[in-house]
DNA sequence: GCTAAATAGTTTGTGCGCAAAATAATGCGT
DNA sequence: ACGCATTATTTTGCGCACAAACTATTTAGC
């Protein structure tokens, strides 16, 4: 059987990236409710447990490119979900504040984790499993720098 | 502990979605020397192990949107890999085929993925086990409609 | 046989994802 | 103090990802 390597059933990318994106088909209509995209959604969960911070920081803890974060952050600005503010002791970079009305969209949030969790037929120990595997995977990768 | 599960810590699908984000960044110098990205990539894999197909066949295997596979398609033809003719039975499909310099690619394909296991570092159980936990995924949610 | 529904594929518009280049401000060496 | 590397962020350009609307063809119902 020539070519094993080359097959598509192979390819645990194939695999990750196909349920990544189901996945987040899944959440779409759940964030419909709080008008945000999952990548935005991903930073107000970051800004909800932490505000007040640097675009660097969030760019660590959301794992997002700095190119693909400005605009996005730009869009939630838009939405008046946040407030961008250029640093006072160092002007190259930027505070990033939660409004009023972004803290008070968390409150709405709240539901979407179990209502995904609900859509998601894998038990505790398998989410667990595969929560653990991706974050050895994304590790190895990023620290092989 | 107020709003644990808006933790960002707690979102399995961060976690997918960065480390499936980190992989494709790994492909992305291998995959130039096909000059292909991955998700080009993907749709060759899937016409070196069968061509001759229709376009919808190619949506079940790559799981691509076919919204998404047609600017795809256009490329790889661009590119001279493949051919797209109208079927003569049911003239509202196309027949992909893979040209001779598409299936010469191949050969130069067969390194890449012994080039990628060596720079993820998981054990094969691991690895395995990552595949099947996201195929169950995928498929659980795939299959709720 | 004609109409209505279904199917295959394309188009359009918005939003990432990211490499590479650009911009701007800070820090460092001497 | 002056130039030069470094750091933070933005811009540009290309390629997905996908919902929704559209086109073209085939199939089904009657």
């Amino acid at each position: 059987m020539s070519r094993n390597k080359l097959k598509l059933e192979n390819q645990i990318c194939h695999s990750l990236y196909s349920a990544t994106n189901a996945l987040i088909r899944v959440y779409r209509p759940l964030l419909e409710k709080v008008d945000l995209t999952y990548p935005q959604y991903l930073v107000m969960l970051a800004l909800w447990q932490e505000d007040q911070v640097m675009i660097k920081n969030l760019v660590e803890r959301t794992r997002f490119d700095a190119g693909t974060l400005t605009p996005i952050l730009k869009r939630l600005q838009t939405k008046g979900l946040i407030d961008l503010v250029k640093s006072a002791e160092d002007s190259r970079q930027k505070e990033v504040t939660v409004t009023e009305a972004g803290r008070a969209l968390a409150d709405v949030a709240e539901s979407i984790p179990d209502a995904l969790t609900c859509q998601i037929d894998l038990t505790l120990e398998e989410a667990v499993a595969l929560k653990q595997l991706s974050e050895k995977l994304y590790h190895t990768i990023t620290s092989v720098n």
